[in-house]
DNA sequence: CTGCACATGTAATACGTTACATGATTCC
DNA sequence: GGAATCATGTAACGTATTACATGTGCAG
């Protein structure tokens, strides 16, 4: 699951750290590319804690509900570095770069070939992406050809066409960022 | 919700189409900025029905179900427009640009006015975000800088940064998209 | 005196995904 | 013989969002 990656991930770069906390964090930084609601977020670390991923001291206040500071065990690490080290599944589907860069995200503490190899997995398989997608795009046509309203086909056709072509450049673009990034980690 | 708009948006542009193979459709063109399930999309177009936005021959086919072609209502096309008329609402997260996408597709039969209003909202919003992002992007510091696991925050500190940095030139290169895109429309 | 930040949580609802159900035809 | 395509749908499950519940302290 998502939210217990990210939460795993946040919780070991940011050790003793309350549930309210880490909203704030993943509002500021994770938040990006990845949001989660307060009352998704307590519920997974009391499970996580369960499972013996977390462990939690109670620091009573004032006023409010006693904060619980959250650290990561070793079985947590462990789970951590589990998801981390399996291959990402990539998706024929926009967020599917943001999934994999938010995985990259918390990478920082494994090893150069760990991260070679993530980097290598996306290379290849954006380029091959932009390869069909640039293929495919003929498809555009195509399928406005077959259109009976002819008037919104052509208007159509040209903002697709102009989507199309950008959809292109990003991915060109990513490509490059991550032939650049691999570069400053070989060895 | 997101699945009507897309539904009675390629309906629009293909009128007399199946929920089967709306889903294909969904796939081979929107479908990388949105997916939707079979099971999804025919409750949903049972709904639409309903309520007066599409109307649907029946087609007996032999050796499977009877087909059911959908056409929009001119009701249907005043909630399409209504909807594709009122101002986006950007959020905070990197999905973002892809809804704002994925709507700007169905605005072919739109006027230009439309369109360049719609384009420039983009333009404000995105250039508006670059800059907020550039500024808080000290706060990648001040998060890792508080962290009690020295070792790991070097690296990861390193590889936000990398990310941050690509996110730039993405946005930057987003808004010069959409710049260009807005002088093909220009009065 | 209204609203926001702090701090935790549960409950209800909406939405998305997977599995189930049926069955003919075609391609490998 | 098995998998994929066509064609429609329901049911169960998982995840995400909104609303509810409680209560202090501080700033505008």
């Amino acid at each position: 699951m998502k939210i217990d990656t990210v939460l795993l991930g946040l919780i070991k770069i940011h050790p003793r750290i309350s549930g309210y906390q880490l909203k704030t964090i993943i509002n500021e930084s994770t938040g990006y590319f990845f949001q989660a609601h307060l009352s998704q977020i307590y519920p997974r670390l009391k499970q996580l804690a369960e499972d013996g991923r977390l462990v939690f001291e109670v620091v009573p206040q004032t006023g409010k509900p006693d904060q619980k500071l959250y650290t990561i065990t070793n079985e947590g690490v462990e789970t951590l570095n589990g998801w981390l080290r399996e291959p990402y599944k990539f998706k024929k589907q926009r967020g599917c770069f943001d999934d994999y860069v938010l995985k990259f995200l918390f990478m920082g503490h494994l090893n150069n070939e760990d991260i070679l190899r993530y980097l290598d997995s996306g290379i290849a398989y954006f380029s091959e992406e932009l390869h069909t997608l640039k293929t495919d795009n003929l498809g555009v046509e195509t399928q406005f050809a077959e259109s009976a309203s002819k008037g919104d086909s052509e208007s159509s056709v040209r903002l697709w066409r102009g989507v199309m072509d950008h959809l292109f450049e990003e991915t060109e673009l990513r490509i490059e960022w991550l032939k650049k990034t691999r570069d400053t980690y070989r060895v």
